[in-house]
DNA sequence: TCAAAAAATGGTAGCGGTGTCATTTGCGCA
DNA sequence: TGCGCAAATGACACCGCTACCATTTTTTGA
């Protein structure tokens, strides 16, 4: 109980065992598999365990039992709040479990990402977690010969490297255009920024959406390699308005250029849905806020990560896998930026 | 040349020694220190280490030199886009450097924070990043006994544990009230959310500047334990002017909850900033993108994490530290939200 | 009741590096 | 040419834990 908080005196599992009647192997089973102790030998070593104040030496366990305990985490970016909310749902999840995640960013960078992936392989992660499902053949070849279960986030495609946890952002893009259409739209635009493929397979969706309708057209298209801001959402609408005057409505790849696109509205007397309806992509927290209240796609990201880490944890602990692939699906959530288009003018084409 | 990708058969540093015909401690010695070895030797098993493709197995390192080139960083939110901003300056600064870094999340715990503090004291990391100057007796303890530099960012304030590198939270909220007080507002509200001790501090500075103007008035004041989000600044919003209606100015404890509180004003049909002022704090990216264009304090959170950073590695590398406080100072960016006030009946108080 | 199977426990060796100290080599200078 | 010192190199043990296999104890079933 009286707990001399900063254990100076280094304790190590020797110490633990001694204390506890056993031997050294015996209390290394007792935190690794607890079930295969005894109820007292169980009871003495967490105890001893307690008193003498043990934190196990990873670095001795790993090199013993050639695994780490840590799930290495890729992500291209820390600044986009999308990747917040899946990293929380990692965290939150792997805190109650023995692994420990290292986080790296690609920053978008294939080059980047294939260097840290044999950085990870050298250390022998127990798991991986990748972004997306654009890796170069060469970083599948590392992944392949890790040896140990993959989950690819964010998105689902065919080919799995192993596992993969997301949604279709194609039909997802597809559907919130569809949303667009059916309301009586008849000229969207695209605003689309850091068009990697998965920007591309959202503005996939849109295409074959307008394609459908046969109300295709390239003019209404404005995009940028830059990354997203919401700024940049400002001068993408400014041009797209330009160019195209009378758009009736944007679909905008993600929310931050959503309200980026706003905000320009706001600032060119633009009236927002009356003359203008905009639609984001992921359902950031602010879209409801804003005014008019902005629709967009809820994409369930804390739940990536969440059950990402569950697949990946149930896969290191042996168990077969329930399904390779998860589908997380997407909903339009519909809000006041996108109204059933009442101007009967819009039916003229 | 031929390099087979995937090295499968395991290289060891042993390898390694023997194809460059040396022990393998000089071998050893080449990675760490090559400037300890002849040119000769050097060439020979760098390039041995490259037709192998060695790679360190840091679990045997950390175990036999008895630390860790692990950097733990302690942050109390992934949500909070002000710390996406100081972990990317951390995470691109400490890629150069053979230290990896390991993040944990304290939610804004004190008893989390003791709890992940203890696990990185059995981790014996390189060095230490920790959010904030608050951390309990017991914490303390725990970071003087774990032998490595460490650095405490966000904010500055007295007695640093080691290291530290921010600026002051109430020195930055007093020179934005002081600012709505030069430009002539006079009853100027503060909406609060998250009043953890940072925020606490905040408050301070808004008290003190309005104390000295003898302006201070506690209906003015709302504020909530709830975490910031945009959403709740409208409602926080709604609660001030609820209150105070002729309330003529909003000092916000940081952006989200300014956003919010535009957004609200919109709602309401409230003119910003004829109506009300707005300030915010942090001066995200979309401040300057709002319509009006919104007032708010820029602290430097990226130079923050890349300071941090260099601090640790010339501490952990044996260097004289230059300084142990930085103290990255601030900025009022002046936008539309904050003009001078015209209205002259504001004069009659 | 006793043998066989299963569960619990322990002994030994070694994971892949590095600290420490001893030894060898190279080099400047008298 | 030889001496002394610093630089370069090497030998050995051991970091703290776990894999592997052997041994002991308990349980099971005929």
């Amino acid at each position: 109980m009286e707990r001399k908080l900063p254990q100076s005196g280094k304790v190590r599992l020797t110490e633990v065992a001694k204390l506890a009647g056993v031997s050294p192997i015996t209390a290394s089973r007792f935190f690794r598999n607890p079930n295969a102790l005894s109820i007292s030998k169980r009871e003495r070593v967490e105890s001893a365990a307690r008193e003498l104040g043990y934190v196990p030496n990873l670095a001795a366990r790993a090199l013993a039992s050639h695994r780490s305990e840590v799930i290495g985490v890729l992500i291209p970016s820390l600044t986009n709040n999308v990747f917040a909310d899946v990293l929380r749902g990692i965290y939150d999840t792997s805190e109650g479990s023995r692994y420990s995640i290292q986080l790296a960013n690609t920053r978008y960078s294939n080059l980047q990402e294939e260097r840290l992936l044999r950085i990870f392989h050298g250390q022998k992660p127990a798991g991986l977690i990748v972004t997306g499902i654009d890796q170069t053949p060469e970083a599948r070849a590392v992944m392949r010969n890790m040896n140990c279960p993959i989950v690819q986030i964010m998105e689902i495609g065919p080919e799995p490297i192993d596992m993969i946890v997301g949604l279709s952002h194609s039909d997802a893009a597809f559907a919130a255009v569809r949303h667009l259409l059916e309301r009586g739209y008849k000229r969207i635009g695209f605003l689309g920024a850091r068009m990697d493929p998965r920007g591309q397979r959202r503005f996939d969706g849109y295409r074959e959406a307008l394609k459908a309708a046969d109300s295709f057209d390239q003019r209404l298209v404005v995009t940028t390699l830059s990354p997203s801001t919401v700024p940049l959402g400002g001068i993408l609408l400014s041009d797209l308005v330009s160019r195209v005057p009378n758009v009736d409505a944007v679909f905008c790849i993600n929310d931050d250029i959503a309200l980026g696109a706003l905000f320009e509205c706001q600032r060119r007397q633009i009236a927002v849905p009356e003359q203008l309806a905009i639609v984001g992509f992921n359902d950031l927290e602010f879209m409801a806020s804003a005014v008019p209240a902005l629709t967009s796609v809820r994409t369930n990201r804390y739940e990536m990560g969440r059950k990402a880490i569950e697949m990946l944890t149930a896969a290191m602990d042996g168990k077969p896998p329930q399904e390779r692939v998860s589908d997380l699906g997407f909903e339009i959530i519909v809000r006041a930026s996108s109204p059933p288009r009442r101007d009967p003018s819009a039916t003229h084409v």
